[in-house]
DNA sequence: TGAGTGAAATAACACCGGTTATATAACTGC
DNA sequence: GCAGTTATATAACCGGTGTTATTTCACTCA
Protein backbone atom coordinates (compact mmCIF):
# COMPACT_ATOMS: atom_id res chain seq x y z
CA UNK A 1 0.00 0.00 0.00
CA UNK A 2 1.20 3.31 -0.94
CA UNK A 3 3.13 6.31 1.64
CA UNK A 4 -0.14 8.31 3.78
CA UNK A 5 -1.09 11.43 2.89
CA UNK A 6 -3.62 13.31 3.26
CA UNK A 7 -4.49 14.84 0.53
CA UNK A 8 -7.18 17.44 2.17
CA UNK A 9 -4.12 18.79 4.61
CA UNK A 10 -1.67 18.82 1.44
CA UNK A 11 -4.38 20.86 -0.71
CA UNK A 12 -5.25 23.26 1.92
CA UNK A 13 -0.92 23.87 2.11
CA UNK A 14 -1.36 24.58 -1.70
CA UNK A 15 -3.70 27.13 -0.95
CA UNK A 16 -2.08 28.58 1.65
CA UNK A 17 1.25 28.72 -0.47
CA UNK A 18 -0.64 30.34 -3.15
CA UNK A 19 -2.72 33.02 -0.38
CA UNK A 20 1.23 34.22 0.62
CA UNK A 21 2.66 34.78 -3.04
CA UNK A 22 -0.24 36.44 -4.44
CA UNK A 23 -0.59 38.73 -1.28
CA UNK A 24 2.92 39.25 -2.02
CA UNK A 25 3.35 39.90 -5.35
CA UNK A 26 0.10 39.39 -7.20
CA UNK A 27 -1.53 36.71 -9.64
CA UNK A 28 0.92 36.71 -12.00
CA UNK A 29 3.61 35.92 -9.57
CA UNK A 30 1.88 32.65 -9.12
CA UNK A 31 3.58 30.54 -11.41
CA UNK A 32 3.26 26.77 -10.30
CA UNK A 33 7.13 26.83 -9.30
CA UNK A 34 6.83 29.88 -7.68
CA UNK A 35 4.16 28.61 -5.65
CA UNK A 36 5.76 25.28 -5.02
CA UNK A 37 8.52 26.24 -3.60
CA UNK A 38 7.06 28.41 -1.30
CA UNK A 39 4.81 25.38 -0.03
CA UNK A 40 8.38 23.31 -0.06
CA UNK A 41 8.14 21.26 -2.37
CA UNK A 42 8.47 20.83 -6.43
CA UNK A 43 5.84 21.52 -8.90
CA UNK A 44 5.77 17.30 -9.12
CA UNK A 45 4.05 17.60 -6.01
CA UNK A 46 1.62 20.48 -6.90
CA UNK A 47 0.21 18.72 -10.28
CA UNK A 48 -0.31 15.38 -8.00
CA UNK A 49 -2.71 17.07 -6.58
CA UNK A 50 -3.91 19.78 -9.03
CA UNK A 51 -4.12 18.61 -12.60
CA UNK A 52 -4.47 22.68 -13.91
CA UNK A 53 -2.83 25.80 -12.26
CA UNK A 54 -6.08 27.51 -13.21
CA UNK A 55 -7.90 24.76 -10.81
CA UNK A 56 -5.11 25.51 -7.98
CA UNK A 57 -6.39 29.19 -8.42
CA UNK A 58 -9.83 28.63 -8.14
CA UNK A 59 -9.31 26.41 -4.75
CA UNK A 60 -7.48 29.57 -3.68
CA UNK A 61 -10.19 31.40 -3.70
CA UNK A 62 -13.01 29.38 -2.79
CA UNK A 63 -11.03 28.59 0.12
CA UNK A 64 -10.22 32.41 1.14
CA UNK A 65 -14.06 32.80 0.59
CA UNK A 66 -14.83 29.72 3.19
CA UNK A 67 -12.20 31.32 5.40
CA UNK A 68 -13.89 34.71 5.52
CA UNK A 69 -17.09 33.22 6.11
CA UNK A 70 -16.09 31.12 8.93
CA UNK A 71 -14.76 33.94 10.50
CA UNK A 72 -17.78 36.00 10.24
CA UNK A 73 -20.01 33.66 11.57
CA UNK A 74 -17.59 33.53 14.62
CA UNK A 75 -17.78 36.99 15.08
CA UNK A 76 -21.46 36.85 14.78
CA UNK A 77 -21.69 35.00 17.83
CA UNK A 78 -21.78 36.30 21.37
CA UNK A 79 -23.78 39.57 20.08
CA UNK A 80 -26.97 39.90 21.69
CA UNK A 81 -28.94 42.29 19.12
CA UNK A 82 -29.98 42.47 15.65
CA UNK A 83 -27.51 45.74 15.12
CA UNK A 84 -25.07 44.58 17.17
CA UNK A 85 -24.55 41.41 15.24
CA UNK A 86 -24.94 43.50 11.91
CA UNK A 87 -21.84 45.45 13.00
CA UNK A 88 -19.89 42.44 14.31
CA UNK A 89 -20.00 40.89 10.78
CA UNK A 90 -19.76 44.07 8.66
CA UNK A 91 -16.22 45.34 10.84
CA UNK A 92 -15.30 41.29 10.64
CA UNK A 93 -15.58 41.87 6.54
CA UNK A 94 -12.53 44.72 6.59
CA UNK A 95 -8.87 44.31 6.33
CA UNK A 96 -8.40 45.57 9.64
CA UNK A 97 -5.43 43.60 10.64
CA UNK A 98 -2.80 41.40 8.90
CA UNK A 99 -4.59 38.60 7.80
CA UNK A 100 -7.41 40.32 6.78
CA UNK A 101 -5.46 42.38 4.46
CA UNK A 102 -3.99 39.41 2.72
CA UNK A 103 -7.28 38.17 2.14
CA UNK A 104 -8.63 41.56 0.37
CA UNK A 105 -5.49 41.03 -1.50
CA UNK A 106 -5.93 37.83 -2.97
CA UNK A 107 -9.65 39.08 -3.21
CA UNK A 108 -8.57 41.80 -5.19
CA UNK A 109 -6.45 40.43 -7.30
CA UNK A 110 -8.90 37.41 -8.34
CA UNK A 111 -11.86 40.11 -9.10
CA UNK A 112 -9.95 41.78 -11.72
CA UNK A 113 -8.69 38.64 -12.99
CA UNK A 114 -12.54 37.63 -13.27
CA UNK A 115 -13.18 39.98 -15.51
CA UNK A 116 -11.80 38.15 -18.07
CA UNK A 117 -12.16 34.66 -16.72
CA UNK A 118 -15.17 33.21 -16.60
CA UNK A 119 -14.33 30.17 -14.51
CA UNK A 120 -13.23 32.32 -11.67
CA UNK A 121 -15.97 34.40 -11.99
CA UNK A 122 -18.57 31.82 -11.68
CA UNK A 123 -16.84 30.97 -8.41
CA UNK A 124 -16.86 34.38 -7.02
CA UNK A 125 -20.45 35.08 -7.79
CA UNK A 126 -21.65 32.08 -6.51
CA UNK A 127 -19.69 33.20 -2.98
CA UNK A 128 -20.56 36.42 -3.26
CA UNK A 129 -24.06 35.34 -3.23
CA UNK A 130 -23.82 33.70 -0.36
CA UNK A 131 -22.54 36.64 1.21
CA UNK A 132 -25.12 38.70 0.42
CA UNK A 133 -27.69 36.42 1.74
CA UNK A 134 -25.88 36.09 4.97
CA UNK A 135 -25.81 39.90 5.39
CA UNK A 136 -29.69 40.29 3.97
CA UNK A 137 -30.64 37.56 6.79
CA UNK A 138 -28.74 40.06 8.89
CA UNK A 139 -30.15 43.08 7.72
CA UNK A 140 -34.05 41.96 7.62
CA UNK A 141 -35.08 42.38 11.43
CA UNK A 142 -33.96 45.61 11.67
CA UNK A 143 -36.13 47.09 8.66
CA UNK A 144 -39.91 47.37 8.36
CA UNK A 145 -39.94 45.73 4.64
CA UNK A 146 -38.52 43.09 3.02
CA UNK A 147 -37.65 45.95 -0.01
CA UNK A 148 -36.07 48.23 2.69
CA UNK A 149 -33.66 45.64 3.69
CA UNK A 150 -32.95 44.92 0.23
CA UNK A 151 -32.12 48.82 -0.24
CA UNK A 152 -29.87 48.32 3.10
CA UNK A 153 -28.54 45.73 1.96
CA UNK A 154 -27.14 47.26 -1.30
CA UNK A 155 -26.10 50.15 0.50
CA UNK A 156 -23.59 48.33 3.06
CA UNK A 157 -22.16 45.63 1.00
CA UNK A 158 -20.93 49.01 -1.50
CA UNK A 159 -19.77 50.58 1.62
CA UNK A 160 -18.00 47.80 3.01
CA UNK A 161 -16.50 47.18 -0.69
CA UNK A 162 -15.36 50.32 -0.97
CA UNK A 163 -14.14 51.01 2.31
CA UNK A 164 -12.01 47.76 2.28
CA UNK A 165 -10.97 48.14 -1.29
CA UNK A 166 -9.20 51.50 -0.09
CA UNK A 167 -7.54 49.89 2.32
CA UNK A 168 -6.10 47.34 -0.07
CA UNK A 169 -5.03 49.47 -2.60
CA UNK A 170 -2.79 50.88 0.05
CA UNK A 171 1.46 50.27 -0.85
CA UNK A 172 1.65 47.26 1.67
CA UNK A 173 3.70 48.60 5.00
CA UNK A 174 2.32 52.35 4.27
CA UNK A 175 2.86 54.60 8.12
CA UNK A 176 -0.55 56.23 7.66
CA UNK A 177 -2.59 52.95 7.43
CA UNK A 178 -3.44 52.31 10.55
CA UNK A 179 -5.01 55.51 10.67
CA UNK A 180 -6.97 54.79 7.21
CA UNK A 181 -8.49 51.55 8.74
CA UNK A 182 -9.46 53.28 12.08
CA UNK A 183 -11.15 55.97 9.85
CA UNK A 184 -12.65 53.29 7.58
CA UNK A 185 -14.45 51.42 11.23
CA UNK A 186 -15.75 54.52 12.30
CA UNK A 187 -17.01 55.32 9.01
CA UNK A 188 -18.86 52.16 8.93
CA UNK A 189 -19.43 52.08 12.87
CA UNK A 190 -21.44 55.50 12.24
CA UNK A 191 -23.12 54.29 9.05
CA UNK A 192 -24.69 51.61 11.41
CA UNK A 193 -25.47 53.81 13.96
CA UNK A 194 -28.99 54.34 12.89
CA UNK A 195 -29.60 50.76 13.96
CA UNK A 196 -29.02 50.93 17.58
CA UNK A 197 -32.15 52.72 18.54
CA UNK A 198 -33.92 49.56 16.65
CA UNK B 1 14.13 66.91 -42.06
CA UNK B 2 12.20 63.76 -41.23
CA UNK B 3 8.62 62.68 -41.39
CA UNK B 4 5.63 64.61 -40.13
CA UNK B 5 4.02 63.11 -36.87
CA UNK B 6 2.59 64.14 -33.63
CA UNK B 7 3.57 62.44 -31.19
CA UNK B 8 1.00 63.08 -28.90
CA UNK B 9 -1.46 62.10 -30.83
CA UNK B 10 0.42 58.75 -31.87
CA UNK B 11 1.04 57.84 -27.58
CA UNK B 12 -2.83 58.88 -27.42
CA UNK B 13 -3.31 56.08 -30.13
CA UNK B 14 -1.75 53.64 -28.38
CA UNK B 15 -3.38 54.39 -25.07
CA UNK B 16 -6.76 53.92 -26.54
CA UNK B 17 -5.63 50.51 -27.91
CA UNK B 18 -4.15 49.78 -24.47
CA UNK B 19 -7.60 50.38 -22.59
CA UNK B 20 -9.29 48.31 -25.55
CA UNK B 21 -6.93 45.25 -24.86
CA UNK B 22 -6.88 46.03 -21.00
CA UNK B 23 -10.78 46.15 -20.85
CA UNK B 24 -10.99 43.22 -23.01
CA UNK B 25 -9.02 40.46 -21.92
CA UNK B 26 -6.67 41.89 -18.69
CA UNK B 27 -3.87 43.55 -17.99
CA UNK B 28 -1.85 40.49 -19.21
CA UNK B 29 -3.07 40.43 -22.68
CA UNK B 30 -1.64 44.20 -22.67
CA UNK B 31 1.32 42.84 -24.35
CA UNK B 32 3.28 44.98 -27.10
CA UNK B 33 2.56 42.57 -29.16
CA UNK B 34 -0.79 42.85 -28.93
CA UNK B 35 -1.01 46.66 -28.00
CA UNK B 36 0.47 47.19 -31.01
CA UNK B 37 -1.84 44.93 -33.55
CA UNK B 38 -4.73 46.75 -31.87
CA UNK B 39 -3.34 49.77 -32.81
CA UNK B 40 -2.32 48.88 -36.38
CA UNK B 41 1.40 48.89 -36.43
CA UNK B 42 3.83 46.42 -34.89
CA UNK B 43 5.97 46.33 -31.75
CA UNK B 44 8.78 48.99 -33.68
CA UNK B 45 6.39 51.64 -33.62
CA UNK B 46 5.65 51.23 -29.67
CA UNK B 47 8.82 50.97 -28.45
CA UNK B 48 9.30 54.20 -30.02
CA UNK B 49 7.11 56.34 -28.42
CA UNK B 50 7.72 53.80 -24.83
CA UNK B 51 10.85 52.94 -23.71
CA UNK B 52 9.11 50.00 -21.48
CA UNK B 53 5.87 48.44 -21.37
CA UNK B 54 5.38 49.91 -17.67
CA UNK B 55 5.86 53.49 -19.23
CA UNK B 56 3.07 52.81 -21.60
CA UNK B 57 0.89 51.27 -18.65
CA UNK B 58 1.91 53.94 -16.25
CA UNK B 59 0.67 56.57 -19.48
CA UNK B 60 -2.66 54.67 -19.89
CA UNK B 61 -3.39 54.62 -16.17
CA UNK B 62 -3.05 58.54 -15.85
CA UNK B 63 -4.59 59.21 -19.16
CA UNK B 64 -7.54 57.53 -18.13
CA UNK B 65 -7.90 59.46 -14.70
CA UNK B 66 -7.68 62.37 -17.02
CA UNK B 67 -10.65 61.66 -19.51
CA UNK B 68 -12.70 60.68 -16.44
CA UNK B 69 -11.39 64.29 -14.53
CA UNK B 70 -12.58 66.11 -17.79
CA UNK B 71 -16.00 63.82 -17.78
CA UNK B 72 -16.50 65.05 -14.48
CA UNK B 73 -15.79 68.96 -14.91
CA UNK B 74 -18.24 68.48 -18.02
CA UNK B 75 -20.77 67.05 -15.78
CA UNK B 76 -20.07 69.48 -13.27
CA UNK B 77 -21.51 72.95 -15.48
CA UNK B 78 -25.09 73.10 -15.93
CA UNK B 79 -25.70 72.09 -12.58
CA UNK B 80 -27.13 74.99 -10.26
CA UNK B 81 -27.21 73.68 -6.64
CA UNK B 82 -24.14 72.43 -4.57
CA UNK B 83 -25.97 69.35 -3.70
CA UNK B 84 -27.23 68.88 -7.93
CA UNK B 85 -23.51 69.22 -8.78
CA UNK B 86 -22.18 66.16 -6.33
CA UNK B 87 -24.86 64.35 -7.44
CA UNK B 88 -24.16 64.66 -11.20
CA UNK B 89 -19.95 64.54 -10.26
CA UNK B 90 -20.74 61.09 -8.61
CA UNK B 91 -23.26 59.68 -10.95
CA UNK B 92 -20.85 60.67 -13.74
CA UNK B 93 -18.23 58.01 -12.00
CA UNK B 94 -19.95 55.05 -12.09
CA UNK B 95 -19.84 52.67 -14.62
CA UNK B 96 -23.66 53.43 -15.89
CA UNK B 97 -22.92 53.13 -20.21
CA UNK B 98 -20.19 51.53 -22.36
CA UNK B 99 -17.78 53.94 -22.27
CA UNK B 100 -17.64 54.24 -18.07
CA UNK B 101 -17.46 50.45 -17.93
CA UNK B 102 -14.65 49.96 -19.95
CA UNK B 103 -13.00 52.77 -17.98
CA UNK B 104 -14.04 50.67 -14.77
CA UNK B 105 -12.54 47.03 -16.00
CA UNK B 106 -9.27 49.15 -16.79
CA UNK B 107 -8.91 50.54 -13.57
CA UNK B 108 -9.67 47.78 -11.74
CA UNK B 109 -7.00 45.74 -13.39
CA UNK B 110 -4.58 48.41 -12.56
CA UNK B 111 -5.58 48.38 -9.21
CA UNK B 112 -4.49 44.90 -8.53
CA UNK B 113 -1.62 45.70 -10.38
CA UNK B 114 -0.98 48.71 -8.10
CA UNK B 115 -0.80 46.21 -5.07
CA UNK B 116 2.73 44.77 -6.27
CA UNK B 117 3.89 47.58 -8.58
CA UNK B 118 5.08 50.54 -6.50
CA UNK B 119 4.98 53.28 -9.60
CA UNK B 120 1.33 52.31 -10.96
CA UNK B 121 0.63 52.72 -7.11
CA UNK B 122 2.50 56.26 -7.04
CA UNK B 123 0.86 57.17 -10.09
CA UNK B 124 -2.75 56.14 -9.11
CA UNK B 125 -2.30 57.65 -5.43
CA UNK B 126 -1.94 60.88 -7.07
CA UNK B 127 -4.76 60.86 -9.19
CA UNK B 128 -6.86 59.45 -6.30
CA UNK B 129 -5.77 62.67 -4.14
CA UNK B 130 -6.97 64.66 -6.83
CA UNK B 131 -10.60 63.72 -7.46
CA UNK B 132 -10.84 63.35 -3.40
CA UNK B 133 -10.02 66.85 -3.58
CA UNK B 134 -12.57 67.66 -5.60
CA UNK B 135 -15.11 65.69 -4.01
CA UNK B 136 -14.11 67.32 -0.87
CA UNK B 137 -14.49 70.85 -2.96
CA UNK B 138 -17.72 69.96 -3.54
CA UNK B 139 -19.15 68.59 -0.29
CA UNK B 140 -17.50 71.55 1.87
CA UNK B 141 -20.70 73.86 1.15
CA UNK B 142 -23.26 71.06 2.00
CA UNK B 143 -21.83 70.85 5.58
CA UNK B 144 -21.44 72.72 8.74
CA UNK B 145 -17.98 71.92 9.60
CA UNK B 146 -14.44 70.86 7.84
CA UNK B 147 -14.46 67.40 9.99
CA UNK B 148 -18.28 67.16 8.65
CA UNK B 149 -17.02 67.29 4.91
CA UNK B 150 -14.09 64.78 5.48
CA UNK B 151 -16.14 62.29 7.36
CA UNK B 152 -19.26 62.50 4.50
CA UNK B 153 -16.00 62.67 2.16
CA UNK B 154 -15.34 59.11 3.32
CA UNK B 155 -18.36 57.86 3.08
CA UNK B 156 -19.72 58.69 -0.61
CA UNK B 157 -16.14 57.77 -1.81
CA UNK B 158 -16.45 54.07 -0.37
CA UNK B 159 -20.17 54.00 -1.80
CA UNK B 160 -19.19 54.92 -5.19
CA UNK B 161 -16.20 52.80 -5.01
CA UNK B 162 -18.16 49.52 -3.77
CA UNK B 163 -20.93 50.39 -6.78
CA UNK B 164 -18.88 50.68 -9.74
CA UNK B 165 -16.64 47.71 -8.03
CA UNK B 166 -20.09 45.51 -8.17
CA UNK B 167 -21.13 46.66 -11.45
CA UNK B 168 -17.61 46.35 -13.19
CA UNK B 169 -17.12 42.97 -11.34
CA UNK B 170 -19.89 41.65 -13.74
CA UNK B 171 -19.33 39.70 -16.43
CA UNK B 172 -19.22 41.17 -19.85
CA UNK B 173 -22.46 41.25 -21.49
CA UNK B 174 -25.00 40.41 -18.91
CA UNK B 175 -28.30 40.37 -19.31
CA UNK B 176 -29.21 41.61 -15.45
CA UNK B 177 -25.98 44.30 -15.95
CA UNK B 178 -28.95 47.11 -16.89
CA UNK B 179 -31.18 46.46 -13.77
CA UNK B 180 -28.04 46.36 -11.33
CA UNK B 181 -27.18 50.30 -12.96
CA UNK B 182 -30.31 51.37 -12.22
CA UNK B 183 -30.18 49.93 -8.60
CA UNK B 184 -26.89 51.23 -7.66
CA UNK B 185 -27.93 54.67 -9.00
CA UNK B 186 -30.84 54.73 -6.84
CA UNK B 187 -29.00 53.78 -4.54
CA UNK B 188 -26.64 56.56 -4.60
CA UNK B 189 -29.48 59.19 -5.17
CA UNK B 190 -30.78 58.34 -2.46
CA UNK B 191 -27.70 58.93 -0.10
CA UNK B 192 -27.68 62.18 -1.49
CA UNK B 193 -31.04 62.74 -0.88
CA UNK B 194 -29.97 64.15 2.27
CA UNK B 195 -28.95 67.43 1.30
CA UNK B 196 -31.77 68.50 -1.31
CA UNK B 197 -33.29 70.28 1.38
CA UNK B 198 -29.61 72.04 2.06
C1' DT C 1 11.99 -8.20 4.48
C1' DG C 2 10.84 -7.18 0.01
C1' DA C 3 7.70 -6.21 -3.65
C1' DG C 4 4.28 -2.81 -4.91
C1' DT C 5 2.05 1.39 -4.49
C1' DG C 6 1.47 6.24 -4.62
C1' DA C 7 4.14 10.62 -3.60
C1' DA C 8 7.44 13.58 -5.19
C1' DA C 9 11.47 15.19 -8.03
C1' DT C 10 13.57 15.98 -12.27
C1' DA C 11 13.74 17.13 -16.74
C1' DA C 12 12.28 18.07 -21.33
C1' DC C 13 9.13 20.37 -24.48
C1' DA C 14 6.87 24.00 -26.93
C1' DC C 15 5.44 28.53 -26.47
C1' DC C 16 5.38 33.36 -25.61
C1' DG C 17 6.94 37.52 -23.31
C1' DG C 18 9.96 42.04 -23.20
C1' DT C 19 13.81 43.83 -24.95
C1' DT C 20 17.21 45.06 -28.28
C1' DA C 21 19.44 45.47 -32.63
C1' DT C 22 19.22 45.93 -37.40
C1' DA C 23 17.15 46.88 -41.75
C1' DT C 24 13.83 49.22 -44.53
C1' DA C 25 10.64 52.83 -45.69
C1' DA C 26 8.83 57.53 -45.90
C1' DC C 27 9.05 62.13 -45.74
C1' DT C 28 11.17 66.87 -45.36
C1' DG C 29 13.91 70.62 -46.90
C1' DC C 30 17.45 72.38 -49.76
C1' DG D 1 15.97 64.84 -56.90
C1' DC D 2 18.85 63.88 -53.30
C1' DA D 3 20.70 63.50 -48.68
C1' DG D 4 19.43 63.19 -44.12
C1' DT D 5 16.48 62.11 -40.44
C1' DT D 6 12.91 59.93 -38.33
C1' DA D 7 9.22 56.45 -38.34
C1' DT D 8 8.28 51.81 -38.73
C1' DA D 9 9.03 46.87 -39.65
C1' DT D 10 11.52 42.69 -38.99
C1' DA D 11 13.87 39.55 -36.51
C1' DA D 12 16.77 37.57 -33.14
C1' DC D 13 17.76 36.68 -28.20
C1' DC D 14 17.02 35.18 -23.59
C1' DG D 15 14.34 34.08 -19.83
C1' DG D 16 10.38 32.14 -17.93
C1' DT D 17 5.88 29.57 -18.10
C1' DG D 18 2.40 25.59 -18.13
C1' DT D 19 2.27 21.15 -19.24
C1' DT D 20 3.72 16.45 -19.64
C1' DA D 21 6.64 12.42 -19.28
C1' DT D 22 9.92 9.89 -16.88
C1' DT D 23 12.45 8.70 -13.02
C1' DT D 24 13.37 8.22 -8.20
C1' DC D 25 11.88 7.94 -3.55
C1' DA D 26 9.35 6.45 0.68
C1' DC D 27 6.27 4.08 2.87
C1' DT D 28 2.87 0.18 3.71
C1' DC D 29 1.65 -4.33 4.28
C1' DA D 30 1.76 -9.17 3.30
Amino acid sequence: MPKAVDPIQKRSEFVAASWDVIAADGLKAATLRRVAAEAGCTTGALTHYYTDRRSLLVDALRAAHYQAGARMMDAAKGTSSHGARLQAVLLEALPLDAARMREWRVWLAFWAESMTDAELAKENARRYAEWRQLLEDLIRPLMRTRAEAKRELAYVVALVDGLGLRLARHVSNDRMLGDEQRECAATLVRHLARFEAA
